[in-house]
DNA sequence: TTGTATGCGTTATCAA
DNA sequence: TTGATAACGCATACAA
């Protein structure tokens, strides 16, 4: 059994009221009395119970970030960003996997049974509504990537909608026309489908209707798309993958077919995670902020947790020109 | 102010005891009152109170993963086993960071404070004595990569330092001689760096006391101890790195100071993560079983928290062969 | 089968 | 400056 309050009430010879007025520096009490306390509690080895602290105070001191993964390089990043932020500004945190719908009900506990003080939220698997019920002033709330903007939610977005639009003008400033594209499940997939597609119509390219491949942004999936596309004859010029490992997975594929990247084919990724830079060829992408994003989201977190307001912030992001892609003709 | 027990209690028309047995299914209550409690908790939106729920059972339902970092391959690649293996198992769990000293007061939060029925550490941050202290049949502990091993705490690990031995095997069986070492902080770092220097002995190998460079287990560390090394005149035949990304950094140095791998220096890493199959050369590395560890240490716990016994895992590592290593001569 | 009452370890209110 | 004591929300022994 612990040691608990009482105990040290107890050995120190006052009472538990004094013991907790002397612990948390609330209270008036006697130097004599605290030091007794003080003393009582580190020989007993006395650790508050933070479930009962939490049950009076209805704070526990940590905040909790869930993300629809706890791995990989993007979440990983984003993870990064937040992590520094936090420790910078002293708060605990908790990390939770949130991922395809059946769990969360598990997740949900940590956030309506108010196991944080508050949440990041990177996973699309908790829909609005419940978001909306759950958060309030006690427990503020930020999502990620998602456009969810209330009196105590935040948002830190980049826009993937415009930001595939650029990448299908930057195809056509380099002379392309026929494309493919390499996307995946989810709200980012559509929405940077749903800009690429309006590239495609207001620059006059090319994208077959089965020429859009669905993999689950991993690098595998997108090998054996590619593999399956290509094998079927078809030969794009270009190729959008809509994240970077699914890039490398398609570029895979392609050199083990004997087709030279970019040489025969470019291919376009999306995040620019550090792999890309030493991948051979370089992956030419779209940078997305990410751990900046996680920067962000987390001293949101914190200044809304202090009674700041809630804000949206749409960060930027950028065309990096590497090795995978290259000009074919000028127009 | 949230919906408790007794609110579902009143609007059911029933006392709060029945209200928590029908919840729970414990007790006998009778149909028709259960269905008038399910429903009015259901209308009212009712939702347990977790801190009130573990004060009284001492059980939270969450098992939680301490790890000296959340993010990056290797730690990112253990995680996954253990979430796999949790999820199967149907155990929710929280992750959290239990990095340098500073912060693991925090950390020991979670665990001194019972804010989860069992733990996996995978930090040396926190010291031996205090998971002692801290595992009880109430919160198994189990240990990664670390040899500790009570009635409360399981290790699961692999053999580092005869890892590192046989790596200076292969070295002298390729016809090598002249080797640098790349190492990093920890007690991982000592344990290869120990069994190399066992092999360097036995098998006559020469390892200069200034070719011992230690950077931080990170690429870009890796990189830039590599320069520095470089410059100064040194050309050892191979360079044994003692994780993968500081071999990857290292090779990258090479390169750019124009020194060809394997053909003028060969490089061998350790832990065989997923790029570096990808990596240009690819690694030969010795493959720890990341996934696996996650996986049994999950399993472990689990199996310790139904009250199976303690035990101790050491597995197999594999050495294996690819570009960034070539033979020389025969001996 | 149901309800009453107690306690889990704290904090906080109120007297003393 | 201190000490009883009442909550916090729940589970459960015991009584009815």
């Amino acid at each position: 059994m612990a040691v608990t309050i009482k105990h040290v009430a107890e050995a120190a010879g006052v009472s538990v009221s004094t013991v907790s007025y002397a612990l948390n520096n609330s209270g008036a009490v006697s130097q004599e009395k605290r030091l007794r306390v003080l003393e009582a509690a580190k020989m007993l080895g006395y650790v508050p119970n933070g479930m009962a602290k939490s049950l009076k105070t209805k704070k526990n001191g940590f905040i909790g970030y869930f993300a629809f993964s706890l791995y990989g390089v993007v979440y990983g990043e984003v993870l990064r960003g937040i992590e520094n932020e936090m420790e910078r500004q002293n708060q605990e945190m908790i990390a939770a996997k949130c991922g395809p719908m059946q769990d969360i009900t598990h997740i949900s506990r940590l956030l309506r049974e108010r196991m944080v003080d508050g949440a990041i939220i990177f996973s699309d698997a908790i829909p609005d509504e419940v978001l909306i019920s759950l958060a309030d002033a006690s427990c503020p709330v930020v999502v990620m990537d998602r456009d969810l903007y209330t009196p105590h939610i935040s948002a830190v977005l980049v826009d993937n909608k415009s930001s595939a639009f650029r990448v299908g003008e930057y195809i056509r400033n380099l002379g392309f026309r026929r494309v493919a594209c390499l996307t995946g499940p989810g709200f980012d997939g559509k929405q940077r489908m749903a800009g690429f597609r309006e590239a495609v119509e207001a620059f006059d390219l090319e994208l077959p209707e089965d020429w859009c491949l669905v993999g689950h942004w991993q690098e595998d999936t997108a090998y054996e798309e590619t593999i399956k596309f290509i094998r079927k004859g078809n030969r794009p010029e270009v190729i959008f993958a809509h994240n970077d490992e699914m890039a490398m997975g398609c570029i895979r594929a392609l050199k083990d077919m004997l087709i030279r990247v970019p040489e025969d084919v470019s291919v376009i990724g999306m995040d620019d995670i550090a792999a890309s830079t030493m991948f051979t060829p370089s992956l030419t992408t779209v940078h997305r902020p990410l751990y900046e994003m996680g920067e962000m989201a987390a001293r949101t977190l914190l200044d809304m947790m202090r009674g700041g307001p809630s804000s949206k912030f749409i960060l930027p992001t950028a065309l990096i020109q590497r090795e995978s892609c290259i000009k074919q003709w000028a127009v």
